[in-house]
Order: C-alpha cells, then sequence, then structure tokens
DNA sequence: TTGATTTATTGGAACGTTCCATCTATAGGC
DNA sequence: GCCTATAGATGGAACGTTCCAATAAATCAA
C-alpha cells in the first residue's frame, strides 16, 4: 500500500521541477502562473496523490472554511430537515458543515464544542442541548468566533438566535383547540429549563385565557421532547379527576407519542381526545390520524441560520439580529372534525 | 469584544513565566510537570482565553483524533440511529465524530470526502451515495486514511464494510409472505446500482424460487429508497394485469410508502395487501399498522463499524475483515392474521 | 567531596503551508 | 543599445504546536 508518506507541496514541486511557491499559488488558483506551467503541476499532484493539508495552511490564513453545526437530538427529523435546510446555502458558499450531535447532554455539547472549536471552524450554529449553562459560550464568543442559535436559545446572551414565532404558533394553536370546543386542556412535554418552553407554554396560557379557560382547567405537564415523553404525559394528565380532553404538545415528537398512548389506552386521537404538534416535521402529514400541527418552514430557518452565520463571517462581527419565522397552523384530523362543544363526557371507552 | 488576536502557547507561557514547552507539557497532561507549576500554568491558560490549535499540533503528530462519518441520507432516521450507535462508542474513546450528509448525491459525496482528507481525519466511516463510481476511494486508500463501509458497499473494492445479513433478512421476509399465502409478490425500492440492492433482491428469489413462486409471479420495481419511492411504486405495481398482493420493500421508508398509498386507494396493509419492510426503525413499531420488518441491530453495527475503526486506526493498518450482522424478523401487522390462502392453503395455523 | 541519578524545565528544529519581497527574463519604448 | 515595465517564478520567514536533546537543580551513594 503506497504508504510513501505524505506527499508535500514540496514533493510536488520537486516532481514538477518548480518551486515550492508556485505550486502554492497554482493550488490556490492565482492567475499569475503561466498555464503551461500550472498544468504541469496539476498533474504531478495527480501522480503523488497529494491531500491538502489544511490544517498547515489555516495557522497562516487563520481563516478555515469549516463551520460546525452543534445539534441535540439527531434523532429527531425535525433536526435533520434543519440541517438540510442549511447544508443547502452552505453548498453553494463551497463550505462543508460538519454536524455534531450532543445526545441532548451539556457534558457531551461541552466536550464537542471544544472539539470543533480547536479544530478552528469559522463559525458555530448551535441548537443548545438542555439543561446548557448560560457560562457554556463565554469562552467561545471570548475567542470571538460567531455563534448563531437555531430553533433554542439560551436565557440571557447575546448570541443572535433563529427561531420561529412560538408563542404566536403556541396561541393559534391553543385557540383552534378551544374553537373546537374543547374546555379543558393541556400542555405536554418540555421543560422549563428550556426557554422556548416558556415561549410556547406562554402563547397556550395566553390564549387561554384571552378565550376565557381558567387556569383550574389547565393542566400542564412536563416531560421529555420524545415520543416516550409523550406517552408518559398521557398518562399522566389522565390519571386526574378531570382530565383533560385536548393537548397542545411540545413537539411533533411529543404528539406522536400521545397518539399512540392513546392507541394503547383503545382511544382514537380526533375523536376521543384532541391532540396538535409543534414543528409539522413530514411524518405529522402521513401519520394516523394524521397531525395538526404549527409548520415552522424548518429548512428555511436552516437557510436563514446559514445566512446570517455567512454574513457574520464576512464581515468579522459576532452580533447579529435574532430573527423571528413566521408560523402557521396545519390543520389535520388529530382534532376530529368540527362538533358543537362536549364541555363534559370523556365518552371513555372502556 | 476580546479579539486580543488569538492567544498561543507562547502567550501562556509568558503570563505564566516558564516556558512553552513547560505549557504544551502541562496541556498534554504529563506527570513530569510539578504539580504546583501545571497549576500556575492552567491559571493563565484560563485568564488568557486559550484556545487549543488542534491544526498545528497536527502538523507535528500526525494524527488527529477526529473520525469523519459520511451518511447518504440524514433524513432517513436509519442513519441517525447508525450515527448515534457509532458515537457511543467514539464518545468513550474520546473522540469527536464530525457527521457530513452527500444527501445521496456523488458529486457532493466527493467535495465532502475531500474536505474531511484535507481537515487530516484518521478514519472515515461512510455509507457510499448511490451511483458512487469505483475509483471514487482510490485516493483515499493511496492516501492511507482507513474507511470502513457501512451499510453499503461498492462492487469491487478492498475496503471492509459492516452490513446486516440482507439476503438472508429478504429470504426470511418473503419465506414469511408465502406461509402466509401469498403467491404473487412483489420487490419494491432501490436501485441496481447498490450492492445492498442486489443482496435483498437475491434473497428474495431465492426464497421464491425454493418456495415455489415462478418468475412469472414475481413483480420487481426499482424506485428511490423513501417514502415517495414507495408510493410510486405501489402505483406502478398494481397497474398489472395480475397485480400482486404482497411486497417486499427494500426498506422501511420504502414500506411506509407503499402503506400510505394503499391508505390513499382506500385499502389497508395487512387486511388488503402485505406489506414487509427492512431495517426496523423505531418507527416501524409505533405505525399503523405497525410494520413487520426485517431487525439489523442499527445501533449495534454502528458500534461494530466504530470498533473495527479503532482497531485499524490503532494497528495503523487499511485493512479489516467484513462483518455480517446477525437479522430477524419481526412480525407486526401489516402482512395481516394468518389465513387460510388464496390459492392454497400453506398451512399456516394460529 | 565527587560523581551519578533523578526531577523539572527549556531552547530549537521541524511539521506543511502562505505571502511578501526579490529576482530573472523577456518585451517595449526610445 | 539602454532603461523601464511586466510576467512569471522563487526563497525565506512566519504560523502554533511537539519532541528531542540539553541543561539546571536537587537528591543520593560512596
Amino acid at each position: 500500500m503506497a504508504s510513501r508518506a505524505k506527499a508535500t507541496i514540496l514533493d510536488i514541486a520537486r516532481e514538477a521541477g518548480v518551486s515550492k511557491s508556485t505550486v502554492s499559488l497554482v493550488l490556490q488558483g492565482s492567475g499569475l502562473i503561466r498555464p503551461e506551467t500550472a498544468v504541469k503541476v496539476r498533474k504531478a499532484i495527480e501522480d503523488v496523490g497529494y491531500v491538502y493539508n489544511r490544517g498547515a495552511a489555516n495557522l497562516r490564513k487563520a481563516h478555515s472554511n469549516v463551520i460546525g453545526m452543534v445539534i441535540n437530538d439527531l434523532t429527531n427529523p425535525f433536526f435533520a430537515e434543519l440541517a438540510v435546510g442549511m447544508e443547502r446555502v452552505f453548498q453553494a458558499a463551497g463550505i462543508v458543515p460538519f454536524i455534531a450531535n450532543t445526545a441532548e447532554n451539556p457534558v457531551r455539547q461541552e466536550e464537542v464544542l471544544k472539539s470543533l472549536l480547536e479544530q478552528g471552524v469559522a463559525g458555530l450554529i448551535v441548537s443548545p442541548a438542555r439543561g446548557t449553562t448560560p457560562g457554556a459560550f463565554r469562552r467561545i464568543e471570548a475567542a470571538g468566533v460567531p455563534v448563531v442559535f437555531a430553533m433554542r436559545r439560551l436565557p440571557e446572551s447575546r448570541i443572535p438566535a433563529i427561531a420561529p414565532d412560538n408563542h404566536r404558533g403556541a396561541y393559534l394553536a391553543t385557540q383552534h383547540l378551544i374553537g373546537k370546543g374543547h374546555r379543558r386542556l393541556a400542555f405536554f412535554g418540555g421543560s422549563s429549563d428550556l426557554v422556548v418552553y416558556h415561549d410556547r407554554l406562554g402563547g397556550f396560557i395566553e390564549a387561554c385565557e384571552a378565550l376565557g379557560i381558567p387556569a383550574a382547567n389547565r393542566t400542564i405537564v412536563e416531560g421529555e421532547t420524545s415520543r416516550r415523553g409523550g406517552m408518559a404525559c398521557l398518562e399522566t394528565a389522565l390519571a386526574a379527576a378531570e382530565p383533560p380532553t385536548a393537548a397542545l404538545c411540545f413537539n411533533d415528537a411529543v404528539a406522536f407519542g400521545v397518539m399512540l398512548a392513546l392507541r394503547k389506552r383503545g382511544l382514537e386521537a380526533g375523536a376521543d381526545f384532541a391532540v396538535v404538534g409543534f414543528d409539522d416535521v413530514a411524518e405529522a402529514e402521513h401519520y394516523m390520524p394524521a397531525l395538526t400541527s404549527v409548520a415552522v418552514d424548518t429548512p428555511g430557518l436552516g437557510e436563514r441560520a446559514a445566512h446570517v452565520m455567512l454574513k457574520m463571517i464576512q464581515s468579522r462581527t459576532t452580533r447579529a439580529e435574532d430573527h423571528i419565522g413566521a408560523v402557521s397552523l396545519v390543520v389535520r384530523e388529530s382534532c376530529g372534525p368540527s362538533r358543537s362543544a362536549r364541555g363534559s363526557g370523556m365518552g371513555d371507552a372502556a
């Protein structure tokens, strides 16, 4: 196996009979080189199986072309969609983003960020893990590396955030449920150490208050932002004396879990209990029953985040405006057909 | 903004009143340093907001601790599960894997691989995009960087592959369908430029031949390995004069698509048409109806691939054994209850 | 005391690039 | 023929680390 000790620019130079400077120039596509020379050099590059050493180059140039994308849960298709949006714009800019998963673990996140930084990334797009301490990004900011938060943000931080209008989305969804006649509502999933949680819950509560649902008729159950979390939430809520008849879920994964738990109990989402999700992942449309959800234009947010990042890098700043994306409620089947209120009657199939 | 021109090891040395060598030693956790000195140095590191420059270090050490993971479709939850398995073992080894998505595009894949290589990765775990040319990894092999294929492999290549027993999985699934009494079978999705495709299709055909399904009663429809692809496959197949009554799908995504298309036609998976998937992603269990699928222990394969990679790096070789993972058929509802066949009773009792 | 050994620390060369300043040819203007 | 301009190519210093060989200081054996 031709493990000939890694060819360098000097090997190429020797092979082609020019100086290393010339090779460097060719590598950068400089117009200062006579075409025939360039051809000769390129042939040599091919011959020796050269691979460019970006680390060495960055040592001089001091700005790399790699961008890190730190994601809190890769198994949630929502984040894959977000990533895809970003990749679209980075690809056009000739940048390859590296994705790293933190699995919702702040310690892992710390490692991941450290590693990315050491690698000399030009910027970082982050959806912070839950429980991230406010100081976690201090060092990064100090290092002057631009960061943008996507979807999630941190309590008090100067870091720009790209996120959907969570408050409004939750409001719309809640309004929809109330419009369907529901009078005992729940908010399922998420946890109060997430800023997004407060945004969404806030929208829920505001709608309840505006439309006459007293606090006594509201059930709020925190839980994991996953299918499993959703299942647990439903169980908890139905154990109450006067259980809710409808729920707004923190995200679609939670909503899927809720629907699953309903099915396990012999209940049907839509008919027996209304559920609405948040994010509108691709699956929502195909679920059975199809999930009513707050659409946030996920790839669009990804693109936006990428653009902001590019801008920050270009203007060598570490600041940028927040961006709140528009949302809309996509009504499907999981809240049932319009029906004139049920007030009571859980219709709890034995 | 403290953009104080990137602190280096020398700044720390000055700050702490020691030499750069000492700082370097501390950074590496060498035991040669007097504890008090180490403390002093660490304090200085903290004070100046130092970030380690791995690029510069690699220039000397020549082996990095980053591993690239190149995935052909991040939106397929299957690959996210694979990634999670790998991460588990890399994390334990103190390595942060960088994930990059090729979106099933060989050109993009080329860029991604180039970028990763230039970054000086220690190894590459790849699920090659469909249509990858056989020569695509020649340069990488020549560069002496260890590569392992996960899930997919390339026609003639010395690169070790970690994959499930595709042939056997397909055989089991087909056998199951025939056992249910089906006599006109289909194989949906995938395309012949994928080695896996031939493996799976091969298992299907072998089972058909062994169990007496003549070629005339077999429908094979190539298609995208996605939900959309599955929908198209079903439409194509049902348009035939004597349409199949059951299908083995290339993967779960295709199977979901098939079930979706069935529903659109007012048919029900299980009762009206049997479908079995491949991969057994988490969703399969929760689908409606729950999908019968070939379980491949995805995270286990991920772990395996990671272990092989670690081994290769450690023993500085570029060769390793292939690994074929065990598979099993998980029977759920999408093939319907046992029924005494159309055609003839395959004696599938209870 | 001397020399040997151990413990802590250090300077300098090397790693593979970029980029500036310099150099050599050739061409053009007169 | 001489001077200047220009195109093309080049050597060397610098980037931030590691690691070897060397040193200095402390300890020990005799």
